[in-house]
RNA sequence: UCCUGAGUAGCUCAAUGGCAGAGCAUUCGGCUGUUAACCGAAGGGUUGUAGGUUCGAGUCCUACCUCAGGAGCCA
């Protein structure tokens, strides 16, 4: 190989003219006679190659010709612009050096047609590699950069909790069950929160980013077993206060995202104005009907305690029930919704259908929500708590709330819940000791992603998709 | 856990109860601008498993297995 500058395909368009290696692998190679068109990956995009037999090597145009897609090689060769490449760019190759060819007994089995999803996920660790999947997984790391990165600069210390637990934190969901050395047992962890708010009340404002675990038989396009999650917990900050941190949370995120990956979302085939629309000015953004909506019961309205920059419609779960009542008397629901129960997944999809930006629901029901929250002072039978529904019928990606301060109701609440009091008491602990009014959420990064980027099924916003039923490559 | 649907070539899919098929992939041949290239040829099958009905089952029946996505539950 001659001495030229080693490229990525991103950035090969800074060197158009020259004489340039990349290395990668075979991603596509047509043929037209004693012409060749080999297309290259590196991880960092595509380019084609033209090969015409006459201009190399007889043993370089043999070689490329019988190679199998996806063996490894650096390439060798001129930068072309050219109206014709998607890219803009062609390489005019020299030179191929394969470093590790496929067999043609066995060839690369993702091919550029049709695959199912059961193939396909048995093959995940090969599917990785086609430009979609690499191109979600960058949004990804995007997403979850920008996430920390929110809470970094504004004065947030990150405390991880404890991935293997000594109970249930919140005494319902289904959880992974393992050995503890001799006689005990132990949980993988299904939320972080009741950890963090004993960090919150050391440091003040603190977030969790980890993996949660659930064991629970969901079998839908918005359920893994194993998924990545960030919760800010804050001391001092009530249920207003916690919408305004969640709204500011996930603009930060969409603007991200925005700035470096149209690249990205093209490929993915995402419609960025629906994105970009999250984004807009509130004063544009909300619709007559949204005006509609958010005016009937002003009164419960929560108003911004802090001005945000960018608001999401808030409702209460009174203005959601309502809402849902009318369109099911309006024959654009299956089901009635009865007042008490939670949203059902359709339910969910209608709400957020009604706006362009995520919804904030606050003050459920306190019967239907986990012990921890904090009643509403206003009306005791409500929680002080808050899902943000994603737009586009993505469904819920945050879910937050005020936590209850005071010893003897959390103590009370325990019992009522018939949750073991011992285990406990760590936490009513952090309610004797000083407590404070505090609040938290978590965003569940799989549906964020999934939602972000456009797509049917959480599967594909990480690397390896832990599923009911597959737990395999 | 419940409901619904699907299992046929390496992959994606056809096949009135009557000879097991196509495209892609692989191999061989052709083509100097192809964009999931195209054209010609070859090889490639225990039709998810086990029973049953029938002269005859990929097709009908029963059970089971695997997968899918919907409910419930959740992020």
């Amino acid at each position: 190989m001659p001495e030229t500058p080693i490229v990525t395909i991103s950035t090969i368009g800074q060197h158009e003219g020259q004489t340039v290696t990349l290395r990668g692998w075979l991603y596509n190679i047509r043929s037209s006679g004693k012409l060749l068109f080999p297309t290259f990956r590196d991880g960092t995009g595509t380019i084609q190659g033209i090969v015409p037999r006459a201009a190399v090597p007889e043993q370089v145009f043999e070689t490329l010709k019988n190679l199998q897609l996806e063996s490894s090689l650096t390439v060798t060769g001129q930068v072309r612009a050219d109206s014709r490449a998607p890219s803009g760019y062609e390489l005019d190759v020299h030179n191929i050096d394969v470093i590790s060819p496929v067999s043609p007994d066995d060839p690369y089995p993702i091919t550029l047609k049709e695959h199912g999803v059961d193939f396909l996920m048995e093959h995940r660790h090969l599917w990785l590699r086609s430009p979609r999947q690499s191109a979600i997984l960058r949004v990804r790391a995007t997403i979850m950069r920008a996430a920390s990165e929110f809470f970094d600069t504004h004065g947030f210390i990150r405390t991880d909790p404890p991935i293997l637990t000594p109970n249930a934190c919140e005494g319902t969901s289904e959880l992974f069950e393992m050995d503890y050395f001799d006689d005990d047992k132990a949980y993988l962890t299904q939320s972080g929160q009741l950890y963090i708010e004993a960090t919150a009340l050391a440091l003040g404002k603190v977030y969790s980013f980890g993996p949660t675990f659930r064991a629970e038989k969901s079998k839908t396009r918005r359920h893994l077993t194993e998924f990545w999650m960030i919760e800010p917990e804050v001391a001092h900050l009530e249920l207003s206060g916690l919408m305004d941190l969640a709204e500011a949370f996930l603009t930060h995120i969409v603007t991200r995202v925005l700035e470096h990956h149209r690249a990205d979302l093209k490929v993915i085939g995402r419609d960025v104005e629906k994105l970009e629309a999250v984004l807009a000015p509130t004063a544009n953004e909300i619709s007559n009907q949204e005006s509609v909506i958010l005016s009937e019961g002003a009164a419960e309205v929560e108003e911004p305690a802090v001005a945000s920059p960018n608001k999401f419609p808030r409702l209460s779960y009174d203005q959601a029930h309502a809402m849902l009542e009318k369109a099911y008397a309006e024959g654009k629901l299956e089901n009635p919704h009865r007042y008490g129960d939670d949203f059902g997944s359709p339910d969910e999809t209608y709400i957020s259908s009604q706006f362009s930006k995520p919804v904030m629901v606050h003050r459920y029901p306190a019967a239907i929500k986990a012990f921890y929250m904090q009643p509403d002072p206003a009306d005791p039978t409500k929680a002080l708590c808050v899902d943000v529904l994603a737009p586009e019928g993505y469904g819920e990606i945050i879910g937050g709330s005020q936590r209850v301060d005071s010893y003897d109701l959390l103590k009370q609440r325990i019992e009522d819940h018939n949750l073991p009091l011992a285990a406990f008491q760590w936490y009513l602990d952090l309610r004797k000791y000083g407590s404070v009014p505090h609040s938290g959420f978590g965003m569940g990064i799989e549906r964020a992603v999934a939602w972000i980027c456009g797509l049917d099924h959480v599967r594909e916003t990480i690397p390896f998709a832990r599923t009911l039923n597959r737990i395999y490559p």
